[in-house]
RNA sequence: GGGCCCAUAGUUCAGCUUGGAUAGAAUGGCUGCCUGCGGAGCAGUUGGUCGAGGGUUCGAGUCCCUCUGGGCCCGCCA
C-alpha cells in the first residue's frame, strides 16, 4: 500500500515539474534501483529529455532536480503535502533517485499491515466473473507429477484472482467418454481384469492407471480383437444409456473421487466437476453447431481428403483445415471442447442442472452437473456465462486451444474472453527415469507416459517428501506426539511441493528429479515456514504487544529491509494477478522470509533492554507475520507456528 | 515442410513485457558463526566471453534478423 503511495507521489511530482518545464505528459518510467545506495525509487526521465536539450543525461538531471523538482518538494513540504518523499538527487549515471521519508513510511507500512483487514488487497477484477478450468485429468489413472503442476498452477491462479476481486469458479472437466476410459472398460469387460484391486489397500485410481491401463495396452499388441472392442465401448459410452455406459460411469466416479482426494491433499479447491458425456448427451452440441453454421465458422467440405466432413477454416496461411465432424457424423475431440467453451462464457443456454457432488477440505461444496432436472438443487451458485474463461493446460494443447479461442473471439469482438494459460510440461530427469527402471540412452530427460507406466505418482511423491519432513521434525522435537508429527510433516511436504511447482516460469520445462525434490533447504517452501515459526516463537515469548510507538526507532538496515518488502505487497499481488504469473508471489515471499532471517540473526528482540525499541521490533514482527500469512495463503502454503 | 517454447555461474533458475547504474538468487565446493529469540538459519568465499554471428541505438542479457543446439505441436486418435 505504502510503496504505491510513494510511486504515486513521485509520479505526480515529476508530472508537475514536466508541466513547468514545458513538456507536459512526456513519457517516463519509475523503477526499482538495483542497489540501496541509489535510493528507493529511480526515474529515467533524464535519459528521455536530455536528447531534446542536447545535454548529457547527468547534466540534465542535475539541472532538472535543482530547478524543478527540489523547489516543488520544498514548497509542498511547507504546505504539509508530499509526506513520503524525503530527498531527490541526480546520480552521475543519469538517473534521478528518490529517497523515502523512513519514519512516515515505517509508520504507515506497519500499521496498515497489522490493522488493515484487507492488507495486500488491490481491486484488479472489479467483480469480474471468471471460469477457471484446471486439473482435467482423464479418469482412468492416478495423478503424476506433471498433473500436480497443473493442479497447483491452477489453484494458485484461483487464489490470486479470488483475492483481487474476481468471482472465480474452478472447473474440473472430466473426459469420461474418451479412449482412455474405454481402454480400462475393455480390460474389465473383455480381458478378465477384476474390478477390485487384488492387493489391498490400493487406491482405485492407482490400480486402474498403473496396472489395468498399462496391461491392456500391452495386450492390444498381441490381441487385435481387443482393439475392436475398444471401438464398440466408445460408441456405448457416447450413447450413454446402456449397461456398459452405466458400468463405465461407476468406474469413472470411483477414479475421479480418488484423483480429487489427491488434489485435496495438496489443498486445491474446486467448485464444479463437469462431464464430457453430458455435453454430448445434452443439446449443447446441436445449439453450438447451429450457431457455428450461422456464423459461417464451419463448412461442409465436398472434396479432397476431408470430403463429407464439417471443418473449420484454417486460421493462418499454411495451416490445414480442422475436421470437427467426421464423415460418419461423429464428433472429434475438439468438437466437444467448443460447446464447453461456449457454455463457460454464456454463448449458449445452460442445459445443466446442478447437484452436490461432495464436501471438500475447506468446508465448501463441490458441485457437479447433471442432466436430470429432478436432481437440481436450487441453491447452487451460478456457473455458466462468466465474463472470461481461463483454461490451464500444458502447451502441447496450444494449437487446439488457439482454435477454440479464435472461434469464440469471432462471436463478439472481444479478444480476451477465452484464454489458454499454457505451461511447458514436466519431464523426468535421466537419474529419476533410471530409478524407475527406464533407460533413456543419452538424453537429458524423458516425457512421462501413463500408458507405458513411466511416471512419478503424485501420492507416492507426497509420501516421500513427507517421510523426509517427518525425520526432520521428529529429530528436532522428539517429544511431539505422533499425530502432531504427522500433521506437521504433511503440511511441510505440501508446502515444499507446491512451492517447487510454481517457482519456475510457465514456459520452463521442469525436469523433475526425485532426489532434488526432497530437499527442504534453501529456496523452498519449508524455508518460508521456518522463518514464520521463528517469528512466532518471539511473539509467544514476549510480554509486549503491538501498540503505537515511535517507529523511527526501526532504523537499522535489516529493519528497514523488512519494511520495504512489506510495503510492496499489494503491488506484487496486482502484478501477479494481471500477468497471471504465480511465480511472482513465490519470489516475493522468499524475499520476505530472507529479510526476516537477516533481521533475526542480527537484531535482538527479547534481549533488547530499551523497552521502546523492543516494542517497535515486536510490532515489526507482527507486520511480518501478517504479510507472510496472506502471501502464504495465496500460494496455498500453511504458515506453521512450530515445526 | 510449417508453427510454438527454451538456451544466463559446475547444477537448477531470476532478470527480457517497458533497453540504462558493478548481471542476481538458490544449490554444490571451501571457510566462519549456537553456555544469545529454534543452525530447516546467517555471513564470507568460489564460480558468468548472458548459445554463435550480424543489425538498431549515445547505450543490448533485454529489441530485430540469421544460424546452432534442445523440448514440444501439426490425424476423420483423444
Amino acid at each position: 500500500m505504502t510503496f504505491r503511495k510513494l510511486v504515486d507521489e513521485v509520479q505526480q511530482l515529476i508530472s508537475t515539474a514536466l508541466f513547468n518545464l514545458g513538456h507536459p505528459g512526456h513519457k517516463f518510467e519509475l523503477l526499482d534501483p538495483p542497489k540501496p545506495e541509489f535510493g528507493d525509487l529511480s526515474s529515467n526521465i533524464a535519459f528521455e529529455l536530455s536528447k531534446l536539450y542536447d545535454a548529457k543525461p547527468y547534466q540534465f538531471a542535475q539541472e532538472f532536480v535543482e530547478s524543478y523538482l527540489s523547489p516543488i518538494i520544498k514548497d509542498e513540504h511547507e504546505k504539509g503535502f508530499l509526506s513520503m518523499i524525503s530527498s531527490v538527487e541526480a546520480h552521475p549515471g543519469g538517473y534521478i533517485n528518490f529517497r523515502v521519508n523512513n519514519d512516515t513510511f515505517s509508520e504507515i507500512t506497519l500499521s496498515k499491515a497489522i490493522e488493515d483487514p484487507s492488507y495486500g488487497f488491490w481491486d484488479v477484477g472489479k467483480g469480474k466473473r471468471v471460469n477457471l478450468e484446471h486439473t482435467s485429468v482423464n479418469p482412468n489413472k492416478a495423478l503424476h507429477v506433471g498433473h500436480l503442476r497443473n493442479v497447483i498452477l491452477g489453484d494458485v491462479i484461483y487464489r490470486i484472482l479470488q483475492f483481487t476481486n474476481h468471482k472465480v469458479r474452478v472447473l474440473n472437466y472430466v473426459d469420461d467418454s474418451g479412449l482412455q476410459v474405454a481402454d480400462i472398460i475393455v480390460a474389465f469387460k473383455f480381458a478378465g481384469f477384476p474390478v477390485e484391486p487384488p492387493r489391498k489397500p490400493m487406491k482405485f485410481d492407482r490400480y486402474c492407471g498403473d496396472y489395468v491401463y498399462v496391461k491392456i495396452n500391452e495386450l492390444y499388441l498381441t490381441n487385435p480383437s481387443l482393439q475392436e472392442k475398444r471401438r464398440y465401448i466408445l460408441k456405448e459410452l457416447e450413447a450413454g444409456q446402456s449397461e456398459i455406459a452405466k458400468f463405465a460411469s461407476a468406474i469413472v466416479l470411483r477414479v475421479l473421487r480418488d484423483q480429487v482426494t489427491t488434489c485435496w491433499r495438496m489443498k486445491a479447491h474446486y467448485d464444479l466437476v463437469n462431464f464430457e458425456s453430458q455435453i454430448v448427451l445434452s443439446d449443447l452440441w446441436e445449439t453450438t453447431f447451429d450457431w457455428l453454421k450461422d456464423k459461417r465458422l464451419v463448412r461442409l467440405t465436398m472434396e479432397g481428403k476431408n470430403a463429407g466432413c464439417w471443418t473449420i477454416r484454417p486460421e493462418r496461411q499454411g495451416d490445414e483445415e480442422k475436421v470437427i465432424v467426421r464423415s460418419d457424423g461423429t464428433l472429434t475431440y475438439i468438437a466437444k471442447d467448443i460447446p464447453y467453451a461456449a457454455w463457460k462464457v454464456g454463448y449458449v443456454n445452460d442445459p445443466f442442472s446442478y447437484r452436490e457432488f461432495s464436501g471438500q477440505w475447506d468446508n465448501t461444496v463441490l458441485w457437479t452437473t447433471t442432466l436430470d432436472i429432478s436432481q437440481n438443487e436450487n441453491k447452487h451458485p451460478e456457473f455458466a456465462s462468466a465474463d472470461k474463461a481461463i483454461t490451464v493446460i500444458d502447451s502441447r494443447q496450444s494449437r487446439l486451444q488457439c482454435i477454440i479461442a479464435s472461434i469464440l473471439s469471432k462471436i463478439q469482438q472481444s479478444d480476451n474472453i477465452y484464454m489458454h494459460l499454457g505451461y511447458e510440461p514436466v519431464s523426468l530427469s535421466s537419474r529419476t527415469a533410471h530409478n524407475l527402471g527406464t533407460t533413456i540412452d543419452d538424453k537429458r530427460s524423458i516425457q512421462m507416459s501413463g500408458r507405458k507406466g513411466i511416471q512419478v505418482n503424485a501420492d507416492d511423491l507426497i509420501d516421500l517428501v513427507k517421510l523426509k519432513a517427518h525425520e526432520e521434525v521428529s529429530s528436532r522435537n522428539p517429544s511431539y506426539p505422533k499425530e502432531k508429527l504427522d500433521t506437521l510433516a504433511e503440511s511441510i511436504a505440501v508446502s515444499a511441493l507446491r512451492y517447487n511447482l510454481i517457482k519456475y516460469d510457465l514456459d520452463k520445462n521442469i525436469i523433475f528429479d526425485i532426489t532434488e525434490s526432497i530437499n527442504l533447504n534453501g529456496d523452498t517452501g519449508p524455508y518460508l515456514q521456518y522463518a514464520y515459526a521463528r517469528a512466532q516463537r518471539i511473539l509467544e515469548k514476549s510480554s509486549e504487544k503491538y501498540c503505537k510507538v515511535s517507529l523511527s526507532l526501526l532504523n537499522s538496515e535489516p529493519e528497514i529491509g523488512i519494511i520495504k518488502v512489506i510495503s510492496k505487497f499489494d503491488l506484487v499481488v496486482e502484478n501477479a494477478a494481471r500477468s497471471l504469473k504465480p511465480k511472482i508471489i513465490a519470489k516475493y515471499i522468499h524475499a520476505l522470509a530472507t529479510s526476516f532471517n537477516v533481521f533475526y540473526e542480527t537484531t535482538p528482540v527479547l534481549k533488547e533492554s530499551n523497552r521502546e525499541v523492543r516494542i517497535a521490533r515486536i510490532s515489526l514482527i507482527w507486520a511480518f507475520c501478517k504479510c507472510l500469512e496472506v502471501a502464504s495463503y495465496l500460494l496455498g502454503i500453511q504458515p506453521l507456528k512450530e515445526m
